[in-house]
DNA sequence: TTTAAGTCCATAGAGTTGGTGGGGTGTTAG
DNA sequence: CTAACACCCCACCAACTCTATGGACTTAAA
């Protein structure tokens, strides 16, 4: 299941994908809308920023905003992001991968499995993006 | 990511599956060949019995066994009882559904993503059984 | 130089995960 | 009938992660 932290992180990207190209967007205004904790949200944004999804102006006429093309951003990425391995198991991650501990991963049939579920949910985190987030126009 | 806890359920239950029809296996038996560790796997084992997957016998010759046919126990099934729900977000689960706070899900993009992450899973563990956790004969 | 707004760091409570210890209960062999 | 056997059940624990929150600091605009 995804952390909370990441369904809050979806709630604010899909805020500034609505305001895209529309200027910096405060912190606590999504916090209020999105009805997000505001601290917590502050460390969510600043992680997103330095992972370079968002970018951010300070002092007066501040706030953050995406940095790319909504459409451009996949869901896969954010999740990789804010919520860590996508695959079921450390050893079918393409990104975070690390051996499993007293198993040949050759002999197993478990990890085949997770390769396909790994594969079946890829395919759909890595073609949709930030614009799907929101309802069609 | 599946828990150390569900990786020895898979692991027990492998070892399960190639004595399937030969008789209770112990306890100590799986932990030693299997290398978790021994009470933690009581609590496992027990756990599937309770869900009706193994069952058991006290006593001298007594241990764990399969209660069906491997080849007709999905993967999801033990997914969702040693692991729990298989969905990303709560709202999207079949099985252990729950709203979520704040959003309307009709509206809501990242629903209808996640649902098809549910699906495109599903497809895989659904039709999966203990049967394919042993390499080819 | 005041005010607005993001940045950084530290902490802390709650819940989950991974694991252990010990006694209880039912079964079988002799 | 009783000893050995093996699962059953309960309680507990340390470590970690998750979900925050508080406060001081930095940068930028007016």
């Amino acid at each position: 299941m995804l952390s909370k932290k990441s369904q809050y992180a979806f709630k604010a990207l899909a805020y500034l994908t609505e305001r895209y190209n529309q200027g910096p967007v405060l912190i606590s205004e999504i916090s209020i809308k999105k009805r997000v904790p505001l601290k917590f949200l502050e460390n969510i944004l600043l992680e997103l920023k330095k992972a370079d999804i968002l970018e951010s102006k300070k002092g007066k006429g501040g706030g953050y905003y995406l940095k790319k093309d909504p459409a451009q951003v996949k869901v896969a990425t954010i999740v990789r992001i804010v919520n860590g391995p996508i695959a079921m198991l450390p050893c079918v991650s393409l990104n975070f991968y690390r051996r499993c501990e007293n198993c040949d991963e050759a002999a197993c049939g478990l990890h085949d499995i997770m390769i396909q579920v790994r594969d079946a949910t890829l395919n759909v985190l890595e073609t949709k993006t930030l614009r799907d987030l929101l309802p069609m126009a």
